[in-house]
DNA sequence: GACCTTCTCACCTACGTGTTAAGC
DNA sequence: TCGCTTAACACGTAGGTGAGAAGG
């Protein structure tokens, strides 16, 4: 239906890799009220999870896909008076981690079939060897973060040179030991399903509310 | 301390692959008394569950490695007066089906390390798209089976050149929708964990007995 | 005191067990 | 009736939640 319109785009950025965010609504909820996601020295879950749309792959290549967190910027920050501030100078940060998706390697066709869940992974804040966990994220509290989506065209995700990497600005949040802005609690309570048992109405696929 | 005794074993001997099944004395507890295995739609596991040894691979090469069952003769099994029976000529069998462990392809280093554990793997009596699950083995009720190991030096695990076959004659099982011989209810309830609801006594790790 | 971190807890989800009753 | 299969169920394992108290 598309013939009798000019194709502007070239085949070369037709075919370009693109990453998109699964669940966009939800992180724009949190991202309004302000996310905050939790560390813990095991690690902790990221709620909303990241899990990514891809488009653009090559059907018969192999592509290992990774997600990282990246600083938004150099501050530390705070909660006070009902906001986040930033508030002095932020740690040093740690050197890059990666957390490779379990499917990796897989063909680009197999990965533009469904979703990629990135659910596996985990924010901690301690490097300490007696705390290890595989696939945990190291970071500092009280600092700002995103996630980033990394392919590799290659079996191998330690082959950086082919690596390009995709920012998804709407999951910046700030890393907390313990919530600070009861409104994203709420936030979290009433979308998290294993958050369920803090809930006080009934809604949401409760049993109660089925029967 | 061997230095005085001649090799008799080649290079190309000692060097050739070796599957051995982990627990083995459990598996010949279950196999003395007759060992089921329960059939459902959805798939059910395995218990004992296998997990193996490997040895003699190439560290530096890649390895898939893969699960079957096979029947172990023709015959329709029938339980009466207490024992196992033969009873009559068996159903055509299926096409075969491999369980593909989750960590191929990996190096025969990493592969050597620990164990290798197909608990993961599921047996099923539907072939129905609706109970689909990714990995289920497809057998016929009331057959008698055995679980098989497979490695392929290859990152491809629908590479069978390379293919080299063990079977493990002490898995042999028979295939049920309920079990029927009490005794091997009785071992399955002492040894499986997630059976401790059924147990009367308070040993192997309940909380009373650790109390 | 103010701020942040850690640990334990009740309460969930998710799913692996044999039992039992019903179905064919 | 008999033999076998299915689905619902109570009761485990395993682990993801925020709350709240305790610690630094």
């Amino acid at each position: 239906t598309s013939t009798t319109i000019p194709q502007l785009v070239s085949s070369s950025i037709s075919s370009s890799i693109n990453v998109s965010l699964d669940q966009h609504e939800l992180w724009e909820q949190f991202h309004n009220v302000g996310t905050e996601m939790i560390l813990t020295k095991t690690g902790r879950r990221m709620f909303p999870g990241c899990r990514i749309r891809l488009t653009g792959l090559k059907p018969a290549s192999k592509y290992c896909v990774l997600m990282s967190v990246a600083r938004d910027d150099s501050y530390r920050y705070r909660f006070q008076n009902g906001e986040w501030t930033a508030a002095g100078p932020g740690e040093v940060e740690f050197a890059p981690r990666y957390f490779v998706h379990q499917d990796s390697p897989a063909t680009g066709a197999k990965l533009m079939k469904g979703l990629v869940s990135f659910h596996k992974a985990k924010l901690s804040n301690s490097n300490a060897a007696a705390n290890y966990v595989n696939g945990k994220l190291i970071m500092h509290s009280m600092h700002k973060y995103h996630v980033r989506i990394h392919i590799i065209e290659s079996e191998d995700p330690s082959n950086l040179e082919t690596m390009q990497t995709f920012p998804l600005p709407v999951t910046s949040f700030i890393t907390v030991t313990a919530y600070q802005n009861t409104e994203l609690t709420k936030l979290k309570i009433a979308n998290n399903p294993f958050a369920k048992g803090f809930r006080e109405d009934g809604a949401r696929g409760s049993k109660s509310a089925r029967a």
